[in-house]
DNA sequence: CATATTCCGGAGAGCGCTCTCAGACGATTC
DNA sequence: GAATCGTCTGAGAGCGCTCTCCGGAATATG
């Protein structure tokens, strides 16, 4: 027979913060003492099926929850993990589901393990920046991970040196032991650029991405170091891996060379807006100027015409980087680099 | 003179996550109680200014960082808001910068109060409802704001009843006392559907949202309270508030009623979509047909041709229920529904 | 039946912090 | 010079939980 002076379901009742069921009310309710009652909610298999059940009928009529803080100040982990992005919301989200897919890749990652993901964006340097710092060395989290870095971004080294795994998306820039997970975008972007120079494109161009990115550094280093092979002169335009620049980009490289006939750029997202840009300056994909594109993102298939382009796995870096991390808080050695495949992926517009 | 047996500075030293200094450590060194070295840590006021330097120092030196979870044991605050998604991880960073207005809108408020956001997604009932319900409940967070709902999401109200400051962001479909910030969807959708009718068209049809959502099913009702008050007859496709669900509802509107000359799509998405499907179909807009969309999204600006939308302050919406969830979280009354302006926006669509 | 072994539950010590309370000390007043 | 007041610091009691012991009961063994 259920007592029901606690009974959470009544009418209006609500629970402010401070009257929460303790485990100590548990205990009391089930006639048991805090350590079985713990037991209990933490899934210990040395308690009696028939203390079990009254324990977990006390903890459902009471509407008991763990608190999460009290828990982590004993356990010292929190389960779960930070995934830090050195970018604006508004960039995080922009038009370009590059972030998304990170995040997808890490959610699924996490909720396996049943650890929760905490999305944070940092911007440049500044007061944002040590509020994340403190957050994460302030034993909120039991782990990081750090994508879209910019420059010579100093946050995951700092994090390392106060004792969180840290785990990073992308190369960085700086000498560092945290370590990252990635893919050889100057080797992919060589094959990309010797794609173009194979099926007999003269002039090729490139819209790079932000050159104080790793990836837009690599990627441009690739197509540069493919065209001096070729010994062909470089013809390059710097984006931010946005639509918008890649349109502007692309533009920009009509005035500066008509005669262009093959372009690389290093995002899906600009190589559709150089697309935009071709179309609107009458020329036809591909075969006036051929594309190839960088990522592979699902609206790639859709562009008119569908865009060739360089697969990577971005889930998968997602994947990989928790994975990575949550051995890393669990005391695991791990590689200090992790390369994931690329793919070229020829569709129509070169 | 610095005693330096427990500098941090020194080359390779990593601290691990056990042995990081606390607050006794600090007042030992500073030569003080743990209550004083609490009091400068938390900028309280009535501290000698020769002992709060003593204690600066101490922290300086140690590279003291608090532990927020004994601090939140005894505050019962945490100083972190969740924003959760009622949707999937690739659904909420779609090609729709819907999402990420409103966590613009959320950061910025929080991070003028120095909260931390925690963003959460839910998928449809199932575990990680469970799982968010957990976190929040758990005392991981002072409040939560949810969005993007689907259905009679329990969720708000649940999270609600067990003590957690709630706001939704866009009207409920149950009852409930849940506060929430939205816009008059129904009253902008008529507006926009009066623009067309008062610009002569004739056969107008609409690109509805999803009916699962409040935003879906509202902009819907306004599209048909108009037409029926002109005594027109409807015309609905319904979407999911995405570019290629909106693409395909214009074709299928197109198959429908080849004699339409005008839609409101309920997306500036599903508006872009449609103007694709239209240019496909060799129709001009606006001459041929008109598009109205909602939302003045960004890209709104660069369709082709320029987009006659709705306008609704996203960003702002997020701000709204950032402040109103850290009224409530502070113990204020706030008012249960919160509406903000919208605009027609007029461009070249219609 | 006595002893060794196993199994389960309870007592209690903290985890690192905040905050109340009271005491110490100097300044002010009469 | 005594009494009063105000300001600052320290002592200590928890916050709610986990987890290591330890003891008692139940079972197996000699």
């Amino acid at each position: 027979m259920m007592v029901r002076q606690m009974d959470m379901g009544d009418v209006g009742m609500v629970m402010s913060g401070r009257d929460r069921p303790t485990l100590e009310n548990v205990a009391q309710r089930a006639g048991v003492s805090r350590a079985t009652a713990s037991r209990v909610v933490n899934g210990s298999t040395s308690v009696a099926p028939h203390i079990r059940d009254k324990v977990l009928s006390a903890v459902e009529a009471l509407g008991y929850v763990p608190n999460q803080a009290a828990r982590s100040l004993v356990t010292q982990r929190t389960d779960s993990i930070a995934l830090v992005a050195s970018e604006t919301a508004s960039r995080v989200f922009s038009d370009d589901p590059f972030f998304s897919s990170i995040i997808r890749g890490v959610s699924l990652e996490l909720e396996a393990v049943d650890k929760q993901l905490v999305l944070m964006m940092v911007g440049p340097s500044g007061p944002s920046h040590d509020r994340v710092e403190r957050y994460a060395t302030g034993g909120h989290v039991d782990g990081a991970i750090i994508f879209s870095m910019h420059g010579a971004d100093p946050l995951p080294e700092r994090l390392s040196r106060a004792g969180v795994p840290v785990v990073c998306n992308g190369r960085l820039l700086i000498q560092s032991s945290v370590p990252y997970v990635d893919v050889d975008n100057e080797a992919a972007a060589r094959a990309a650029v010797n794609l173009l120079l194979d099926t007999g494109r003269r002039r090729i161009a490139t819209i790079s991405g932000p050159q104080d990115m790793s990836a837009g550094i690599d990627r441009l280093k690739g197509y540069r170091s493919a065209m001096h092979d070729a010994s062909r002169r470089s013809l390059v335009a710097v984006g931010d891996f946005t639509r918008q620049s890649g349109a502007l980009a692309m533009t920009q490289l009509l005035e500066d060379d008509p005669t262009l006939d093959a372009v690389f750029a290093a995002s899906d997202a600009m190589a559709d807006g150089a697309l935009r840009s071709l179309r609107q300056a009458g020329r036809r994909v591909p075969d006036d100027v051929a594309v190839v594109g960088f990522d592979d993102m699902d609206f790639a298939r859709d562009t008119e015409p569908p865009l060739t382009t360089v697969r990577q796995p971005i889930t998968d870096l997602g994947r990989m980087a928790a994975r990575q991390v949550l051995r890393m808080a669990a005391g695991e050695q791990i590689e200090p680099v992790l390369l994931l495949p690329t793919e070229l992926v020829k569709r129509d517009s070169a």
